[in-house]
DNA sequence: AATACAATGGTCAAAGATGGTCAATGTATC
DNA sequence: GATACATTGACCATCTTTGACCATTGTATT
């Protein structure tokens, strides 16, 4: 068995049904595994990302750590579609308004935190001198990043 | 748990709401904690800065101390302060994250509101080909948008 | 008063402890 | 053999902890 699906496994046993996060130590695991460190990422990069319905956070220094979450299914299928198919690389102001829209009515966040998204990507708040492409480019990536921050809530 | 995390919670332990207010002696708390005494001022530097909303006051010598206040401002004031002094037209992605850990600290903002804010301002979110200058101030616009609807949410 | 000494706290650079990135190389699959 | 996937290692970034040396203040001695 490969090195990467075994350190998979041994990652997934822990997220249980009940335990939907686990931290763990970097070098340890790779010392378990009796394989470079820098492996670790390379599990984490092919097989928990955000696509496969996980989210990680991780943090350097002494007492640094690894946290990876598992996000309910139903969720990370809403969220994974909205990532994929309806940001993607690139969304206008109308269209990131009526996806943060859906997501109060799909009741994943807040009427508090849809207001604040909305902000967020609002055409005052990107206002730059960059081409309208551009600035479609930037708001995907930061309604991005925000769709992770609430996926990683919702699985709490 | 790392000594830093440990020493934080301690010193936050004593300044609860109506102590707003604690002196400490830096030798006592280092043997306290079996650590350098410059540990803890690491401590403070990292955990307990206006950035943070504290302010240190200390003193050498015989008799010297150390004493950390909560600042405490009321809400309409702290909105204007973060508003106009804080952020103004730039603001490093640090300094951002610490003005939003205040607003959670605070209650100003819910944790999801926060994590949110933190998402859409963070590195990952504005990693574009552009100089740091200039993300800084795209940070100032959108940190701000989003501190308006914060503002207007609150004043209700 | 001036001086010495003790009692504090402050600074800063180095070492330690982690995790991240990326390009080179190896291996399996078509 | 070409292509994709896996593995490793050198080098980097970030956070924590410590220790040597410095600065300030109070107290005892002259």
């Amino acid at each position: 068995m490969r090195l990467s699906d075994a350190i998979e496994q041994f990652i997934k046993t822990m997220l249980t049904q009940t335990e939907q996060e686990v931290e763990l130590k970097r070098n340890e695991l790779a010392e378990y595994f009796n394989c470079a460190p820098s492996q670790i990422n390379y599990v984490l990069a092919t097989r928990f990302t955000p696509d496969h319905g996980y989210i990680i956070e991780s943090r350097r220094g002494g007492g640094g750590y690894i946290r990876i979450f598992r996000m309910e299914q139903d969720t990370s299928e809403q969220l994974l579609y909205l990532l994929h198919e309806r940001v993607g690389d690139s969304i206008s102001a109308l269209e990131a308004s009526h996806l943060i829209m859906q997501l109060h009515e799909r009741e994943l966040v807040t009427p508090g935190e849809a207001a604040i998204m909305q902000a967020a990507v609002s055409p005052s708040a990107l206002s730059l001198p960059i081409s309208t492409a551009m600035k479609d480019a930037l708001r995907a990536k930061i309604l991005k990043s925000m769709l992770l921050e609430v996926a990683r809530k919702v699985k709490q």
